[in-house]
DNA sequence: TCGTCTATCTGACGGATTGTCAGAACTGAA
DNA sequence: TTCAGTTCTGACAATCCGTCAGATAGACGA
């Protein structure tokens, strides 16, 4: 069921599955190199040593083959969700694992900034498979994060004029946007650790209702 | 100086400047329809009823007039900035202003995130014009934020332990993504009303140490 | 009105990319 | 080695890219 499969839908083998992992690498190192606009199917098969038609084998396109590379980032991610998940739910939220969290996300962004850059972006442009990958990937920070942010409404530490959800993706938008601006923010003196510890305390802030004084 | 000219170089007069007008448009309304990533000179021209050979006339390529477009962004985004600096600088800034602010910059997005999308992924993949657009783009957001921030630690209000412009960064990634979000959230039941209140909130309490509980 | 000058536009071209076959090359099993 | 199934590719038509030289349109003076 999930086995992959070629264009035409037939499951493929062991070689062929080394092909289109080939593909998908190429296709991810060029991305990060010169961008999404300009990629196309011809420097993927020009970089593999192979002919564009055994690209066309595995996938309809470059924005086929980026899906498949966003499909790819739910799993990656999951280390991530589970220690958040571990951490949060052992009783009080910290500080210190907030920190962690955004730590760890940030390092998660400088790694694979280029897939999830064009995955958000063709989500935002009402894709609706790249979107459904979108809420998939996004989900268990999301769930997360409301049910902090609802239980802190509900213990009074945190004012119920928040909408949870909206709250919970501003808290998303920022740890998905920082890593990008943090070179701009180095020339300028602010460090990767003042960033992180920055968005570390928003987070926390907005999920408790701790107070930023 | 500030003339617009060919791809040669040659200033250009009304009836050029009404084509390529009609060129950004297109392009503009193509963008919103079927997004970045397959949009071709082709295209634009056969809408536009004219040879592809006159869009070249005036632009590189399809990235090219986008980032025309981006430039323009900084125009359009003014009268936020304005409106933003007078409410801001008559004395406190109270959480209608932030209300207001996240309201029109929402609308903004409405209206132009297409372009915006391209600008900022544009930056983000480290293209140095789209990068130098970024910043006079968010430049007065930026610092009207942190001087608000500087303003709130001075005073004791906010701890020193945020990084001003992290803070403000933080604050400008939630106002570029939510809009994106906000088909998913109205699915679910949060109303735009009640992300911009979220948002507002959140502004409000990160810029001026007012507690969110 | 007419011709002339200049700005603007385009047909047409060589070259590159796209996407699709039929068949070649490879692989493992017998 | 042969064979059957799998994987890969050369070659092709269609499309797109990017660039000219030359066609067209508009302004202006006679």
């Amino acid at each position: 069921m999930s086995d992959t499969t070629a264009t035409d839908g037939r499951v493929i083998g062991e070689r062929a599955l080394q092909t289109r992992r080939r593909i998908l690498e190429t296709t991810a190192a060029l991305l990060r190199e010169q961008g999404a606009l300009d990629l196309k199917v011809m420097d993927v098969a020009r970089e593999v040593g192979a002919s564009p038609a055994t690209f066309y084998q595995y996938f309809a396109d470059v924005e086929d083959a980026i899906f498949a590379l966003s499909v790819e980032m739910i799993e990656k991610v999951a280390p991530i969700h589970a220690q958040m998940a571990a951490d949060w739910n052992e009783g009080a939220t910290g500080l210190d694992h907030a920190r962690r969290l955004v730590s760890e996300y940030t390092d998660f962004w400088d790694v694979n900034g280029a897939v999830l850059r064009i995955m958000l972006l063709r989500a935002d442009e009402r894709d609706e498979r790249f979107r459904q990958i979108r809420r998939d990937y996004n989900a268990p920070f999301m769930t997360a994060m409301v049910a902090k942010v609802r239980s802190a409404q509900d213990s009074g530490r945190l004012t119920t004029a928040l909408d949870a959800e909206a709250t919970a993706g501003a808290m998303l938008a920022a740890l998905d946007r920082l890593p990008n601006y943090r070179e701009g923010f180095e020339k300028r003196g602010t460090s990767r650790e003042a960033m992180i510890e920055t968005v570390a305390r928003l987070l926390y802030s907005s999920l408790t209702g701790a107070p930023l004084s």
